[in-house]
Order: structure tokens, then sequence, then C-alpha cells
RNA sequence: GGGCCCUUAGCUCAGUUGGCCAGAGCAGCGGACUUUUAAUCCGAAGGUCCUGGGUUCGAGUCCCAGAGGGCCCA
């Protein structure tokens, strides 16, 4: 990073601190610290011994933290120490320090210190430890962000995370829940009986969704490798090995847009039941989703923008017939071939992207005309085969599959099948993906003939599930974008 | 990929129709202060105005190109 005059002279006072301390014998990067609570237990601690002896000082302690504020007076100074727990104020006065009141003048904003001492209350009422004893944990170099506006530059706030978490206390709870969210899911999950597996990153061919991989190189057996963009295939061949109920938390990976609700790693869950359909995993996502929300919000309805999202159990459920029939005034199986659909999109104002077979043309048209409309959560089912390679045929209807996704916010959040265990109908599915692939598609499927073996070998009815935790760590936090609710999410390299 | 907007001190922001030496607050530095909590008061500092061209007597400001970011669209 680029440093101004300005700034190095800062870091140079800083570490001329660090240095003075060294020669006073004093180690500025000390191995251990000798807390004896956390800032919320010493608040806990004292809010306990009032309520007992109002009149005593409080039991002494130790504690550690970050310096965020400093206010010194003279013969007297209050600096306000945080950790993850909390904050609290230290009082620190030239007489109780002693010979070590002259460390406060090496002390800077973002220095991590220790101080022990008796806590009490101040005159202004504040809980403080009323320190006789400053130790240096760990001397900063470089100045925080600046304390009452904190740190509002977007760009400094994805790229120096860190920095957003120290200064921005809103976007570090929203970090936080994010975290709460996929431990609630896990744990979820587990009740229900499933088992967490871990399958491959490194594919030799990424399948199990449309979307084009990044390519890597594995120098060990000198092949190609893909990253995984789905967790699919590998799960499927857990249920053919007899682990009935799998899911798996993790990576993928989709070399495509960058963007509010896009980044090209983001975190799936995948779920594969064996002996139920998508009707069994619906009831599984409203269960799974209305507990999650009620867990880490306190509620089922949750904020959203102006308005709010409503979790409870049942969400609403309309089969792609019927939403195409409402906002669109079709039934979409008249226009079977790429011209109509072409006409459908042109005579609704949808533009047609190049090189579209007919699936990619019948899924702009209802990302375009459908999916918005649907905000509160909303299941669409029942979708055309031929956007749709891995999921089985519905029983009415032959060029329809029992698949739903569901949407929330205009969003999609997740994506279910009735899973398609005929090997030999899969592999005619993959066929017809290879010819899409052939006209130019480059985010159709391979035929993966490793997972057709597989499902030869007999795979029983099964439900699966795939759902974006980055997406539901966005509605549950009220975040609109998807940079908020990931640590670090991808940007461009600076040049240097 | 296209359109619109943003980029000024470590941080948060001003900066007029182009016009003296580019400002403030916080942080930092020097000083005062024994109950503050966005502490207060006094003082002195601190700039690649994103980068490179151009127009002009004169550019933070206008024009062109580029970089990074944001929003919208494909």
């Amino acid at each position: 990073m680029a440093e101004s005059r300005r700034l190095r002279e800062i870091i140079a006072e800083r570490q001329a601190k660090a240095d003075s301390l060294r020669e006073s014998g004093i180690d500025p990067y000390p191995q251990r610290s000798a807390r004896t609570h956390t800032l919320g237990e010493a608040i806990d601690l004292f809010t306990a011994h009032e309520a007992e002896s109002p009149e005593m000082d409080g039991p002494r302690v130790t504690l550690a933290g970050r310096i965020s504020a400093m206010r010194n007076m003279g013969r007297i100074a209050f600096l306000d120490l945080e950790d993850d727990s909390g904050q609290i104020q230290i009082l620190a006065s030239k007489r109780a320090l002693g010979e070590s009141w002259g460390l406060l003048d090496t002390l800077d904003l973002g220095d991590f210190i220790e101080a022990s001492g008796p806590l009490i209350r101040s005159r202004r009422g504040e809980i403080s430890i009323q320190s006789d004893s400053v130790v240096i944990l760990s001397k900063t170099l470089r100045p925080p962000p600046e304390k009452y506006h904190g740190l509002q530059d977007v760009e400094t706030r994805y790229r120096q995370r860190y920095l957003d978490l120290i200064a921005n206390a809103e976007a570090k709870e929203v970090l936080r829940t994010r975290s709460r969210i996929v431990s609630a899911m896990r744990r979820f999950m587990e009740e229900r009986g499933f088992i967490e597996v871990e399958t491959p990153v490194l594919q030799p061919q990424a399948g199990g969704a449309a979307a084009r991989p990044f390519l890597t190189h594995l120098n060990a057996l000198d092949e190609p490798r893909q990253l995984r963009i789905a967790l699919e295939l590998h799960l499927k061949r857990l249920i053919v090995g007899g682990f009935d109920k799998v899911y798996e938390i993790g990576r993928v990976f989709r070399n495509e847009g960058v963007g509010n609700r896009w980044n090209p790693e983001f975190t799936m869950l995948e779920s594969y039941e064996a002996y139920t359909d998508y009707h069994g995993v619906a009831e599984m996502v409203e269960a799974a989703l209305s507990r999650i929300a009620t867990e880490v919000i306190g509620s089922t309805r949750v904020p959203w923008g102006e308005g709010e999202i409503d979790f409870t159990p049942p969400f609403a459920r309309v089969t792609m017939l019927d939403a195409v029939h409402q906002h669109i005034g079709v039934d979409f199986r008249d226009y079977p071939t790429v011209e109509a659909m072409e006409g459908l999109l042109r005579d609704h104002g949808v533009a047609i992207p190049p090189d579209a077979g007919w699936g990619k043309l019948f899924d702009e048209l209802v990302s375009e005309r459908v999916e918005p409309h649907l905000q509160q959560p909303t299941f669409l089912l029942d979708y055309p085969l031929a956007i749709s390679p891995l999921a089985k045929r519905t029983e009415y209807d032959d060029t329809l599959v029992e698949r739903f996704e569901l949407f929330v916010g205009g969003w999609e959040l997740a994506n279910a099948y009735t899973e398609l265990n005929d090997p030999v109908d899969q592999r005619q599915r993959f066929e017809a993906q290879l010819r899409l692939k052939e006209a130019g598609d480059d985010e159709a499927e391979l035929l993966d003939e490793d997972f057709i073996i597989a499902l030869e070998h007999g795979m029983p009815p099964t439900g699966g599930l795939g759902m974006g935790m980055d997406r539901l760590a966005m509605l549950l936090t009220n975040s609109q974008s998807i940079r908020d609710v990931i640590l670090f999410p991808q940007m461009r390299r600076l040049s240097v």
C-alpha cells in the first residue's frame, strides 16, 4: 500500500515509543497476558457485586484489550478498553500508578494493554477498573480509523476487513450473525440425522450445475483439474454407497459474475436424503428456515429493506405452469421450439441472450417476469426438463421434472429435486447437454461417465437440496450486498 | 461488456461562476488540566487534490485517456 510521508511519520512516532519501552526494559510484545476476566465477565462480576455490597469496591481483576479512546487530564486519565465481549473504562491516576504513570506517554489508540486493580464505579457512574498497574501487551504501529464516524470507505472496508471490524460494530455483528446461521444450520441437519461429509474441491470435470469452472492443474499427476461448481454429483454417489442422509456445507466456485449478489466463491449447503422426494425436501426447508430465523433473529418475521419477510411455515407453493400463466398469461408448453420461445420473449420485452437454447430463453423469461414477484418465501414447482438434467420427470407430464426453487425477496435461495436415479435417462440428459455445449452454451453440463456408472449400481429414490448460505445470510441480516456477509470478498488486484 | 456516479491529510468531510498560500473535525506532535466518556483549552505541524495528458495568464474545479470503487443494466 502506498504510504505518504505523513503516514510514515505516524508509524515512526509509534515505533519510537516501542523503542523507548525497550530501552526501559519493557517488551512491547510480551509472550502472554495475565488477564483474569474478559471485559464482559468483568461487567457481570461488578454488577453482581454491586447488588450485594454497593458501598464497597468491587473485586480485584486483571483486564486486557485494545485501547479505543484516551482522555488524559494531567494527573488522571481515562482509557476505554475493548475486547470481543465488551468494553470497559480504565481509570488511571498518577497517584495509584506511581512509577508506571509514565507508561501512558508511550500508549496510542489501538494498542493492546492490560490493567490490574479493583472494579469501581466512577463519579459519573461508569463501571471502571481503578488500575494500579498497566502493562503493554502489543504495540500498534498504524493509526486506527476515526472514532466517531468509523470507517466509511467501502473499498477499504472490503480490502482491509479487519479495519471494518475494529471500527464498525454493525459490520462485525452482521458477520457474527452469519456464523450463527451456519452453525444453526449444522445443528438442524445433525438433529435430523444427516451426517456431514466433505467431497473433492478439485475435480477432473466440474458438474452438477450450469456454470463456468475455474481451471487449475494437478502437478503430481500432470492432469488438469477444475474447482467444483456444485456438490451434487459426489453427494449422490454417497447415497449410492448407502449413506441415507448426507449434507455438506462448502465453498463452490463459479467463474462468472462479481456483483451485489454474486461472489465467485460462495458457500452452498447441499443435502441428499434417501426415500423422500422434493415435497419432503420442501418441508425440511420450511422447518430449517423458520428454526434458524427464530434462533438467530428471534422471530420468523425478519426485517427486509422497508418491509419484512415472513418465514413462518408453510411457504407459498405455486407450479411453474401456474406462475407463468399468472404473470405472462400463457402455457409455456405451447412454445416448444427455440423460435417460439424467442417470440414469446420478444412479445414481453425481454432481451434475447445470444446462442441461447430453449432452456436458457425460458430461464431468462422467468427471471425477468416471474421471479421478481416472489418476495415472500415461495416454492416454484415443476420445472421444464430442458433446464433440469439431474431431476426426475413428473408423473403428469414427461416434459416437466419434480424440482422446486425457493424464492425469497425475488431471488433464488434454494433449489431441490426428486433426484433422477434412472441411469439410462441420466445418460440421455447428459447427451442433450452435450449437444447444447456444441451449439455454444458454455454453461452446459458435461457427461460424467463415472457418475452414471454409480447410478447403474443403483440409487434409491432421493430428495436433494442446494441452498446458498451467503444469500440466506443476506436475508437474515438485511444486507443488500453479498460483500457484507463475506469476510473477504473478491476484489480487483491493485496495480503496483 | 454498456450507462451513471465517486476518488481532496492516517480517518470523516468542506472546497462557490476556473482566481491569492487548498480548509475543518478526529487522530498525531508540544503545552495546561485529579472524574472524563465524541473530555476541554492553547500552540505548531501535516497534501502525489487517484494517475497521465490537454485547454487556459491561471485547473482540486473544465476536456480527453487510464486506474480503483459504487450503483444500475446486459
